[in-house]
DNA sequence: AGACCACTAAGGGGTATCCCCGATTGAGGA
DNA sequence: TCCTCAATCGGGGATACCCCTTAGTGGTCT
């Protein structure tokens, strides 16, 4: 029940030393130094956290976790670092880091790093996190949903995906059922959302968070 | 050397319970139920941290933090409210909060926090961590878009509506023209886009903030 | 056993979307 | 002046979407 890791980083040294340094505490599922292979891998491992380095060839790790997300979102990924620039931070976490810590870490700050990302938590080094804050300008609100509890789990898997911008088919295929069964749920969910089409649905999914 | 902390909370029992359990690990300098109270004496001690409860009378944490801010800007705000609610913590957050968990937090993680907070880094109760990250990166506005450029003014203003929600029946009356003039820009702008339908162009326009 | 609900599915009809074709007007460049 | 292109509009057709009704299955609660 330990948590899996996966490490992405094209300086070898690094890469062996990140991966000693954590083997004691979790289990290493895997490595890349490039990031075709770090997705191709990731996708078929799913592991619960990636460490990526910022900065590589083809594209860098905002190219994998953009690779990785689509087809498996539950992986968190820690983007490590020697760069503390503040675009640098901010790619990573528009791209979907849920941490960014610089490489001068200790082993034991980054294991605990490992953990808290892995809980579901953010993780930022100290100086990273003020600056993180500061930047925090205008965000959207979103109040919690007595609404979502009135849909069934059915129609909630249908949300979702309508509001992701699938056609019922596609829907249909995904949850394999019918369209016939789609069309049902999603009239059920405008019903009871009080909305009229499937636009609405997927602002009204946008703005509380739920793609 | 120990870390010096200011307590503000209008419910004195929870108050209470957490200098206690934070008395051991820290030297608690001073408490206070209200918001004019607080601000005076956190001016005066200057604390490393002050624990401040979001919703008080005369305005809450946000007027405590505001109040502060400008004479003592070293004062670290960790913001603890029984509310998960977005807005509340965005406005905190706004305010010049560095850290924000609910009062279901246990005690020794609690003293974590506050050692974290006292040390730069940003605390956020792991339900809230991810949220706030989200609206982070929803807030950074993204550079200069060159596909926007190869559209036309007219398409620009079809993809906006469009992109609202808006059936074309209703761009059509919006702008003036006839659907069929609708259906032509749509037409052109998922061409150029290379994109298959609306709901892609919703989304792809979502991305990068053009509603 | 009966009532209720979630999930599944279908038929049928009306509207919306998206694409193909073609067409006119007007502004601006070679 | 001729040509290009943005902007406008239309016909026609293939799906997609949305609503309405009906209905079978399986599970839960009383």
């Amino acid at each position: 029940m330990s948590i899996t890791v996966y490490l992405v980083d094209d300086h070898r040294l690094f890469l062996s030393g990140v991966k000693a340094e954590l083997a004691e505490d979790f289990r290493i599922v895997g490595s890349a130094f490039d990031v075709d292979t770090a997705i191709v891998e990731i996708r078929g491992l799913n592991p619960d956290v990636v460490l990526v380095d910022v900065h590589m060839p083809d594209g860098g790790g905002i190219a994998v976790i953009e690779g990785v997300n689509e087809s498996n979102p539950d992986v968190k990924f820690l983007a490590l670092s020697v760069s503390d620039q503040a675009e640098d931070v901010i790619a990573m976490i528009r791209a979907g880091a849920r941490g960014y810590v610089t490489k001068t870490i200790e082993p034991p700050d980054l294991a605990e790093a490992v953990r808290r990302i892995s809980s579901g938590d953010a993780v930022f080094s100290p100086r990273l996190a003020g600056f993180v804050l500061d930047a925090f300008a205008g965000a959207i609100p979103s109040e919690e949903d007595p609404e979502l509890d009135q849909l069934t789990p059915r129609e909630k898997d249908v949300l979702r995906l309508i509001a992701r911008g699938f056609a019922y088919k596609q829907v249909a295929r995904k949850l394999e059922i019918s369209i016939k069964t789609v069309e049902t749920h999603v009239s059920s969910v405008l019903r009871k959302l009080q909305l009229s089409n499937r636009h609405e649905l997927a602002r009204w999914a946008s703005k509380r968070h739920i793609v």
